[in-house]
DNA sequence: ACCGACGGGACCTCCCGTTGTT
DNA sequence: AACAACGGGAGGTCCCGTCGGT
């Protein structure tokens, strides 16, 4: 039955996501894939040609769950601004509300892929040229709603923006304490803000934990 | 002959930096080491004990080349503030004049010793708190001289900076571009500036590429 | 292909009994193994975990040989006593008519795993624990039968053989000369004769070679 | 100066026999010697060319020590009777006050050197074959003096003193429990009092443990 | 006489991928 | 579709021996 293929086909692919994202490429081995998914060799090899593949796959899996998280909160927004908010606010779930355990995929691709994976590090700046995209077309279309002021650079605030968040899930992961991504959260928001055309209340931050951070 | 070691021994570390730096430590084989450094399997384990004994020596080497930078650069400044000015050009140095190819060994540490490699981890860590705690106490410094207004704070400041100059070592890294890097330099600089008690001129920035790119 | 599985690692641990025999733990490497089985590493591997597992398992299977032959010469006993020279037997057809080549595996095992292979060591000790417990309970039953008289004392028989076939197993193997072991069995044979109520006729003594060896 | 350089060879024999005493040839690894005797790889190879050569002559320093045993005890002797209960002595000290760690060298030799070291095996044949001749030998004067009866074979004691305590030897050291070897003593010595002419008193036991095991 | 850097190969292990089988 | 035996090679480590240097 076809539907039972997919469906073991896309059970492996998250299983993998998990493993990947927390051990990286090197790090982890078939044998890892093998207990992670509960097959042997020849059912994974059936759904997948290689390691390689298996990781793009993953990789392309664990970037769409992202992307499906701004589907979502763009739903529910009603401003440009605020999409700009849900970005962010995406991002820094990263760390306090993951959906994969091992941080953000597109940063863990960039950094192990370099020069030894050209095909990975191919697919992590497609997902990340779409990412400033985001970004950058949703602050012009601020600007353009009257939102933002027009001296915004819509590339530059992009930059920053990921830079920073990218910067803080590396800080964050490597001391397992949450306090620099909302730090960084703070400023990137505070830094949006201060272009904003209406003084404006405090932006509808939802820490995801829950726990209102005292800062 | 002990001299002979010696020379041998630092010409290892420093080989085995740029070939950790650039394919991780996974994804970096005896093989490479031995092609890179030119010795047999005998001559570099008489040296290490073990690939991660080189990688740890490796990782510290390739900080301590970072923080030779900043003493050089400390040694011309006379402010607090241009201190810390001189920390984001050494960084942001990474990309535009790096001492060892690979980008930020921090960044890389943290990035692929998740889980894995906890010894890595652990000097990461240090590493990386030293690092926040120069620009913490830069900052600190530089409010006690009355250079920045009584408001900043040091930590959310060290978190801002190392955040945003890391996550732009990643994206101009991933796309071969250094102008993400320039980017992010230009945010944290007028970021700085935005506590500056005197309007101030422009920075000293010193582009090392001496390429005046154009934003 | 269970059952193929199991017809290879049965395969495996014969053949690799034959080598760890005849050339000791240490002295077996894994090519020699491998061209001993005709499998490759991989194959291999994948029905033992280690060359250390696979010695254990090639030991065990080595006693089992000799356990074997007891179960088959203890059939054709009706006597306690024929029983004690039954134990004999098996032990010197390890020269004259060895199941495996490398004489005796308890003995080989005992000598080299000395402070260096624990785990064998054990293995060695509960084998050579239950070789003298049978030499011992079957004194005892012969005492018991009234066939050997009441002052035997069971645990000195039992050392007292054992240690005497060993160390004939040794002289022969270290001369290639089967003599030292018929002698030993004379000794032996008359030794436990000597304990025997009725003068009793010679002890069905079955040399496994057929070669009536003049002594 | 030359008795410098004999007293560091002497040395590098005696720590190396412990070693090989212990773990075996294909067990010791050079490094083995190395830290054993504190000298370094070239300090070694300038006075043997290889392990192999080394192990030889420790082999030999190891039964020469046996040797000095035997020499030692016969001076306090004046039967050859006493003789051959000074050999059985001599051989229960390897497990009650060895001279080296690690048993006996001949049956360790012998054990290990099965197809695989032929030197090594040859020497242990000579030593072997000399121990043997020795036990004969005194056998045989014994007769000559009328201490033992004619119908002895000196061949045949020989072989059944050798084996049984050469087999006790192993049942000891497999255990850490001297009592076999006792046991075994208690054995042999009975077996060649049963051949002396005169009722004779228990022979002269010395157990070099000093603790007289009740039996 | 001794040190210690180094070569180069063998060690055991584990890797990824293929193949036959159920 | 899934299993599991197996190939063949590369992994890191440690081996023994040599040799330049003190």
């Amino acid at each position: 039955m076809v539907t039972r293929a997919l469906e073991t086909r896309a059970r492996i692919v998250r299983d993998a996501a998990s493993v990947f994202g927390t051990r990286g490429f090197f790090g982890t081995s078939m044998s890892d894939l093998l207990s992670a998914t509960g097959l042997q060799k020849g059912g994974l090899y059936n759904h997948f040609g290689s390691k390689e593949q298996l990781a793009l796959e993953a990789f392309d899996y664990a970037v769409s769950l992202i992307t499906g998280r701004y589907v979502e909160a763009f739903a529910a927004t009603d401003s440009q601004l605020d999409r700009l908010y849900a970005i962010v606010d995406v991002i820094s779930a990263l760390i306090d509300d993951p959906a994969l355990p091992g941080g953000c995929p597109i940063l863990n691709a960039a950094v192990e892929s370099d020069d030894v994976l050209p095909v990975l590090r191919e697919r992590a700046q497609e997902a990340m040229t779409s990412w400033l995209r985001l970004i950058g077309s949703t602050a012009k279309a601020a600007v353009e709603a009257g939102e933002l002021r027009a001296e915004v650079d819509p590339r530059q605030l992009a930059t920053v923006v990921t830079a920073t968040l990218e910067g803080a899930v590396m800080l964050s992961k490597l001391y397992g304490d949450p306090s620099y991504m909302h730090r960084a959260v703070d400023h990137v928001t505070a830094h949006i803000r201060s272009f904003a055309t209406a003084p404006a209340a405090a932006p509808p931050r939802v820490r995801r934990t829950g726990k209102k951070a005292a800062r």
